[in-house]
DNA sequence: GCCCACTATCGATACGCATCGACGATCCGC
DNA sequence: GCGGATCGTCGATGCGTATCGATAGTGGGC
């Protein structure tokens, strides 16, 4: 059984085949009676416009191309989520979405574009600097949002957590509870060595914002998968530990478990002994035991958002442009795992 | 700056433009040297073919449909490293994976095939019965392929693991090694409503290889997510237990860790006091605490098969066909929960 | 030196849709 | 009751590629 065509409609309609076109793009007045012989037309054939013709002749493809970290030993906690926040976003404006891995590069985006697969693409992962991506997207004649700042956006937009305020988060809380004393558990040598943008903006914002409440700290990095990592790691935030109340934060999604089995196995309880901040979506902050205090990087929101001024791109409307750079707001959760401040 | 055509790319090699589209699919034969004249002029302009028109004339889209089970609350474990296998199988032949998420229902599937939006479907979260994607995926244009197997498949070919399999291998393990009795801990009632095909499969097989070695055993079900549930389970689980070798089998992904932590909470330690066998990816299992002996899905080696099927099936080649059930060998890996036989 | 088989290439066409210009019909104001 | 604007529809064209039939050139067998 071979699809059928606009003219198959036309034909049972009574109709020509432009008048079929212009009922379903509504591009010309099309009189009620008209529409509606074609529109059951169309319902009695079943009829779907064929894909690719319609991309050729209007030039728009209707589809969302996504550029997933796939394969990368980064957090893999958020992606799922936004990927699906993605998918639905596209479809409620009738928009596919096409599946590319960041493994092919830029070579990727270049045959997005080049072969004229998609209309927009949504760029995530993005590297500090040295991601050679970002020129390349800049010169596509699609337009391109980036999930990640980069050192230079070239005129991208992008979209991602604020991270400085992340870390201002986490850490005022640990001061706000009366902490005499902060470590940072932070991400393992790979994604510090891709010089992931995220991983030193966090960090840097979290020492000013150490310095400014007058907190010691002490930085532990690299800090790989697996839990003789986080052992090690905790043996050096715990070392010289007098009785002074002490805060952990983990930007280190992955790391965040372990830590807390460490601690637990040492008979040092989160919440009594010792407190923790981690970064990590609320379903796998949820999911720690004991569960930890978050900072979450809504991964919801933020996909949801680089939709937003990826159909915004596509069609502006009069309703200003959306930020350049858009930073959304963190949130942090109580949960168990820091300590109330003394009396 | 408007892409190139076959056109330019003929013009500037001194040739008509379809000897360029023979150049680019060999289907005919072209001299050495205007073929490498015809390279060299695509090379220089950087010309790609418009994937529209390629699919307007040829009648292939070069597109994998694959539906993705988002939203439900379904074991995301395994997702992601399926949804990379699927995408990188792709690409090695050149074609391009579109997402459709399943809450499209079969709406999704009529769209891909309708619209000709790609050559062959991957249907995964294959429910047991009643799932109305089936029929439709059968009387489709293009061929799918599911992963999980459903009652009747129609004619439909199915990857999947071998889950009564994996049951024996976790009931025979625990047999071997000395154990008087079993308690299954199996998945939320979500799950059980649905009437996932494998969670049927999966217990059916463990009952009888209990009965099979004479063993006794409980069934504990529905268990949904969260500590909550995991410590009735356990505490059901334990209920009357005596001095006898307990072992829990935990088909539900997500209640392994959660089972794990509710016993050590009880001073119980898995692999001394009481013996654990997961089913979940092999990395999940080195990451819970302890880590886990587990008998692994391996979404990697089903998606591979499920590709390998897939392209049989666009291309079929003398070697037979690819069997109309593809059931693969669950692997049980030994860690640290299971205890050892006694002398 | 003639015919045949084959190679390498070209021109023309079709794929299914969107879109543009054209045209008859209808309606308004005067 | 006439000109001009508006509405509703049609036919023709083009989007960029694959593919079919045709054709000029090439070489081998006798």
């Amino acid at each position: 059984m071979v699809a059928f065509t606009s003219k198959d409609v036309a034909r049972l309609a009574g109709v020509s085949q432009s008048t079929v076109s212009y009922v379903m793009t509504g591009k010309r007045p099309i009189s009620e009676n008209t529409r509606l012989r074609v529109l059951a037309a169309i319902k009695e054939l079943t009829y779907e416009p064929n894909q690719g013709a319609r991309a050729l002749a209007s030039q728009r493809t209707n589809v969302v191309g996504l550029v997933v970290p796939f394969s990368s030993g980064a957090d893999t906690g958020g992606l799922l989520p936004f990927i699906e926040t993605i998918a639905s976003s596209a479809r409620e404006r009738d928009y596919e979405v096409l599946l590319v891995t960041a493994d092919e590069g830029s070579a990727g985006l270049r045959r997005l574009a080049g072969r004229s697969l998609c209309d927009a693409i949504v760029l995530m992962d993005i590297h500090g600097r040295g991601d050679d991506r970002i020129p390349v997207a800049a010169s596509l004649p699609v337009p391109v949002v980036l999930v990640g700042v980069p050192e230079d956006p070239m005129g991208l937009h992008c979209v991602d957590l604020d991270y400085p305020l992340a870390a201002r988060l986490a850490v005022d809380e640990l001061a706000a509870t009366g902490h005499e004393r902060l470590a940072f558990i932070s991400h393992p040598s790979e994604m510090i060595d891709r010089d992931l943008n995220f991983v030193r903006r966090f960090m840097d914002a979290a020492l000013a914002a150490a310095d400014r409440h007058g907190l010691p700290y002490e930085v532990i990095a690299p800090v790989e998968p697996g839990r003789a990592a986080a052992n090690e790691a905790v043996d050096q935030a715990l070392a010289d530990r007098g009785s002074d109340r002490l805060g952990l934060v983990v930007p280190n999604s992955r790391a965040i478990q372990p830590v807390l089995h460490v601690l637990n196995a040492r008979g040092i309880v989160p919440g009594r002994d010792v407190s923790v901040i981690g970064v990590c979506t609320d379903r796998a902050a949820e999911e720690t035991e004991p569960p930890v205090t978050n900072v979450s990087p809504e991964p919801r929101e933020s996909s949801r958002r680089a939709m937003r001024t990826l159909f915004w791109l596509l069609d502006p409307t009069p309703a200003g442009p959306p930020p350049a750079i858009d930073l959304l707001e963190p949130r942090l959760t109580r949960r168990s795992t820091v300590m109330p401040a003394r009396c």
